[in-house]
Order: C-alpha cells, then sequence, then structure tokens
DNA sequence: TACAATTAAATTGTGCACAATATAAATTGA
DNA sequence: TCAATTTATATTGTGCACAATTTAATTGTA
C-alpha cells in the first residue's frame, strides 16, 4: 500500500465528486492550479537559464548532471533507466540528452558488460570539474529576489506532496 | 513600482546572498524547488492529457482554449500578443500552435482591419461548443485525487506569488 | 535447447518553448 | 515626404517531452 501524502486531511476524500462550481469559475484560467504550475515552472526556468548558460548547460541537462553529482562514487554509474525514475523523463527524453552531454564531453555512456542491454552513464573528469561552477547557481538565483527561504521550503514540501498523490493515483479513465 | 507580493516578509531580503549551505546540500536535486516545481507541473499535465485527448487537445492548446472561452463576446477578439500576456507565451509558440487549433476549426485567425499587423484570434461555432465537453474536465481531474481543494487553493496562490516575485524581479546576470 | 515473453535503450514523429532573425506594417521625425 | 525606427507576427533552428514502435539482449519455460 502507498504511503498517503501529508496533502490528505483525515476522513476527507478530496471533493465530493458531484459537486461543482459554476462553469464560469471552474474554467477561468487563473482559478486553475495547473496553470499557477505552469507558469511558476517556466519563470523559474527563464530564471536559472542564464545562470546555466555560463556552464553551457541546458535546465534539463543541469538536472541530470545534479543527479550525477549527487551519485556516490563507489557505487556504480547510474542507469539511463534509474536517471529516469529520478527525474521521471524516459529514454526518448533522455538519449538524445545524454549524447549532447557526452558530445561536450561531461559524461560517458558506456554500454554494460553483464547485460548489454543497459548504459551506465558516469561523469567524466571535466564533468565533475563542472560541479565547482555549479555550486554558486543556487545562490546566485535566489540573489535579489525578494522571498522568504521558509516559504520557498514549504512550497517546495507542498509540490512533492502533490507529486506523491499524482504518482500514487489512479490515472484518469480515459 | 512594482506590489510587493506576499511571498516577502516584512524586512528580510530573500537570503543574505552571502551565508551558503554546504553545497552537498545546496546541489541536491531533492533540496531544489526548481525539480519539484518541474515534476509536479509535468505530472499534473499527464493527468490532464487522457482528459483533453477526448477534445483532442494538448495542455497548451487547452489553455489557449481557456482564455478565449472567458473572452467577453462583446470585447473585440484577442490579439496573438494579448493571449502571449496571458500565458506567458510567444510568437513563435503561439503561431504554430493557433494554426492547429485553426485546421480543427477550433478558432478563426484574422487579420486586423485597422492594423494589418495584428492578428485576432476567434472561437467558431464549434470552439464555442468545445467547452460544454470542458467544463468536466477539472472536477473528473480531481475525482480520485486524494487532496484537500484547501490545500490546492494555497499552493496556486503561492505559485502566483511566486511568479509575481520572478517577473517583477531583474533578470539575473550573466 | 528452442522460443515466447520480457526488458532496456534507441528511434521516429508530433508538439511545445524559446532564442534569433525576418518580414511587413505603422509611426516618428527631420 | 520619406528614411529611420518601432511594432506585431511569422519563421527558423535547437532542445526538450512523450507516445508509439523498433531493436537487441535476457529470462522463463516447455
Amino acid at each position: 500500500m502507498r504511503r498517503r501524502s501529508s496533502l490528505r486531511i483525515s476522513g476527507m476524500t478530496s471533493k465530493s465528486c458531484s459537486d461543482s462550481a459554476p462553469a464560469d469559475q471552474l474554467l477561468a484560467l487563473d482559478n486553475q492550479l495547473c496553470f499557477a504550475l505552469y507558469a511558476a515552472n517556466r519563470a523559474v526556468t527563464a530564471r536559472y537559464r542564464p545562470l546555466l548558460k555560463e556552464l553551457g548547460l541546458t535546465y534539463p541537462q543541469y538536472l541530470v548532471m545534479l543527479v550525477l553529482w549527487q551519485q556516490d562514487q563507489n557505487e556504480p554509474a547510474p542507469k539511463v533507466s534509474e536517471l529516469g525514475q529520478r527525474l521521471r523523463l524516459d529514454s526518448g527524453t533522455l538519449t538524445p540528452l545524454l549524447k549532447r552531454l557526452e558530445e561536450r564531453a561531461l559524461i560517458k555512456r558506456t554500454r554494460g558488460a553483464e547485460d548489454e542491454r543497459v548504459v551506465r552513464v558516469a561523469l567524466t573528469p571535466a564533468g565533475r570539474a563542472l560541479r565547482e561552477l555549479a555550486v554558486s547557481v543556487p545562490e546566485r538565483l535566489m540573489c535579489g529576489l525578494d522571498v522568504d527561504p521558509a516559504q520557498i521550503v514549504s512550497l517546495r514540501d507542498e509540490l512533492r506532496s502533490l507529486l506523491e498523490v499524482l504518482e500514487g493515483a489512479e490515472p484518469t479513465a480515459q
């Protein structure tokens, strides 16, 4: 059984699926969580962009590098599928992205000897070195931004809870 | 002067831009608001996808339709640039998207008579009719999701505040 | 051992996002 | 008046996302 998210309020099962607000309100763009999420995500990405450009990385490439930088050096290099699980991305997205990182000599892709189907992704020395340039990114991102760090943390946690609920839920019936 | 967002806590200017947590923590994927936002946004979009597929719409197309459905019929049809402002998208994104909606006969793009540069986007009867099918989407999306509506609202408002801060802030120095 | 089923990654095709540039219309100013 | 500038949209090119399919390797099983 999947763990309950903190978004749940005990005894309450979301909204009763029969009650409905006026359609005008339900379909108003600014009432939608989905649009707030969509717009905020792109605004955050846009704010990262110039900083990551200095590193020669796109935003999704940066996320991949974050995973690799966090990897224990003693562990075997992660598989493409493991990166995918972590980032919620499939091979259709990751394969070309990883090829670009390999062209830039930041990573090395190696087909496994034990199992010829898997590809393991390891940092090159250059990829590891890039981390030194990246450490200043989170801080520089926040600099000049008029936000309360505590609220950032709580927003992050609420988003994680939402993600957990969404991933645990049955897919919407088609 | 731009209005202050509620994310701000009086007298507090984000984090002092010199203090720094250990780099291990700063760069940890799961500590990043940006990843929570990125993953949650895609998870929400994925949950919309099967419902929107019934309408023959992609998620960004749905957002455009939300704006058009909300338009006052007595007002002149919105310009491409006005849709862009509302959705934070530029013509490079909107032009092909609107062409696809026009191919589906949901909208009509008309070059302005007063000013030949502007293109106005109006619903066709079919586009207006699609709204009837769309009204059930928000509700069906939430159904079976184990979330507290009040938390959705507060999350939405926090995201709006974040968006406001980001849009008001100076761009990050490159 | 054969061979169907499964698994991992790659490929293909569509549709965003967005930077950079182009085109064409409107406006401004000498 | 008309060249220069500005404005609105379109175009081009790159890089995601993701569905659907393909390829190749492995596993399970008769």
